[in-house]
DNA sequence: CAAATCTATTTGGGATCCCATAAATAGCCA
DNA sequence: TGGCTATTTATGGGATCCCAAATAGATTTG
């Protein structure tokens, strides 16, 4: 069990992100207290969490209010994300010590084309999938020997999709079987990726790997954009249900529930 | 005048910095509430603040540990910052709103070129270059049109060199006339570099302009490295010494007073 | 004598209280 | 009636108190 300050601030991060609060919504130490039945100091605690992830910011004269983002925040996000880790494949390759974690990614790849093979994507098979595309992308970030690489990152990941990792997958494409097959094809290009990444990785020639690093983080960007495409009001949930599948999507609303996959 | 929490977390921070704690030291709540005079209150806010930074973390049973940076984590930091900064450059170069900050980069780097042209690296002078400098950077970092950059940047700034715009001089070498020679060609490098980003972002030239950041921040990696080459036990405390100017250095420990410029 | 258990003390999380100050509202004067 | 001031109220910062958990130390037992 968290501490209350923790499992506060992620009842009113995902109260924020998910829409509960008015745009620009002012929040008082004092209601919070009243609504979540808890005393002010977590609240307090919480409300510092929050102002440093940026989803609430510190009025002039005093008080927070909220900092809604919206899905293009999200994307921004996310392109800041893939850089990093763009960075992260180029300094692995240089580290001399990165032959120790090698084997590692090589799993995560081999289980995701296991995973592929199999052809399946049922809600187990693509939990599985994201957890070793996880294990691949976090191998990366710890293994590339610059802590702050990891750490900077981890800083913009308090939504499920912006995790290190996370995948997302539109469960109305899932529905059907070509759909099926359009993302298993993306899957297995992601991974070949994956494979172009390690051998670069491997043989130490740290521009190819941040290349093709950048064009896979780049992938995810693309694909956010197709659904605003075809869905002009896309909101902040509906990319919350596309992604999903970790485990700190348990903190969510049950609102969710009927979402995430 | 801050707030108690703030101007505690900025003590605490120095002090870690500055190596008065020793490593690994276990920070308890109760001590800090003694040293410095304060409430619990203030003091959990602060060390929220501080973990948050990396500068501390959380025990697996309680209490917090010292974890202060070493010179390569300085190194480490700018080089992710350098990064990112070349992320923004690229962006700025697409933004299509890029136009209206244009001036406020040429007006910097103008101001730049009269200060080094006058040939003078007293403290003033230094002082003005250094905050030209930030405002070029700055800009860049504001202009790009997406806020997580320089969101994520702020969020490993909390020590003096690691603040956009920072440079770093030797004070040893500003005392001799051919190390000011050679201060002077450092700057006129620099700026020239901000010229060709200047240029590339103007005509839209995104590749160029990331590049040119990225050799340009790459410079002060190289430079620390210098430092860290003559001087094999180079501490924090020095290279605080060999940048300083910002404003925040006002918060840093009496000590530093004889360092910094 | 060593190991296990029981107890005392340290320590951190949470609640509550107090106070200074900013916002709001009412009252007053022109 | 409009603007200014005074009073009240809301709110956040800081201090203190309480309690549960954990650690360290002491005592007992095999």
């Amino acid at each position: 069990m968290e501490s209350i300050d923790t499992e506060l601030a992620a009842q009113i991060r995902s109260d924020i992100v998910l829409g509960t609060y008015s745009e620009k919504e002012r929040l008082t130490e004092a209601r919070l207290c009243e609504t979540h039945n808890v005393s002010r100091t977590p609240v307090r605690l919480a409300l510092r969490m929050l102002e440093h992830e940026g989803l609430i910011r510190r009025s002039e004269s005093r008080g927070y209010y909220v900092n809604a983002p919206k899905v293009a925040d999200i994307l921004q996000a996310v392109l800041v994300r893939g850089h990093l880790e763009s960075l992260a494949a180029r300094l692995m390759a240089h580290s001399p010590s990165r032959h120790n974690t090698l084997s590692k990614l090589e799993a995560a790849i081999d289980e995701i084309d296991r995973l592929v093979s199999a052809g399946k994507m049922d809600d187990e098979s693509l939990s599985l999938m994201q957890s070793q595309n996880a294990v691949f992308h976090k191998t990366i970030l710890d293994g590339c020997g610059n802590d702050y690489v990891g750490f900077t990152c981890s800083q913009i990941s308090h939504l499920p999709m912006l995790e290190v990792g996370s995948m997302m997958f539109d469960r109305q494409v899932l529905s059907t079987p070509e759909g099926i097959e359009r993302s298993l094809f993306r899957l297995r290009l992601g991974n070949s990726q994956h494979k172009v990444i390690f051998e670069a990785i491997q043989n130490g020639d740290a521009v190819r790997a941040e290349g093709v690093m950048r064009e896979h983080s780049n992938t995810m960007v693309e694909y956010i954009k197709v659904f605003e495409k075809r869905d002009g009001e896309l909101t902040i949930k509906d990319l919350i249900g596309y992604s999903g599948l970790g485990a700190s999507r348990q903190d969510l609303d049950p609102l969710l529930k009927n979402l995430a996959i």
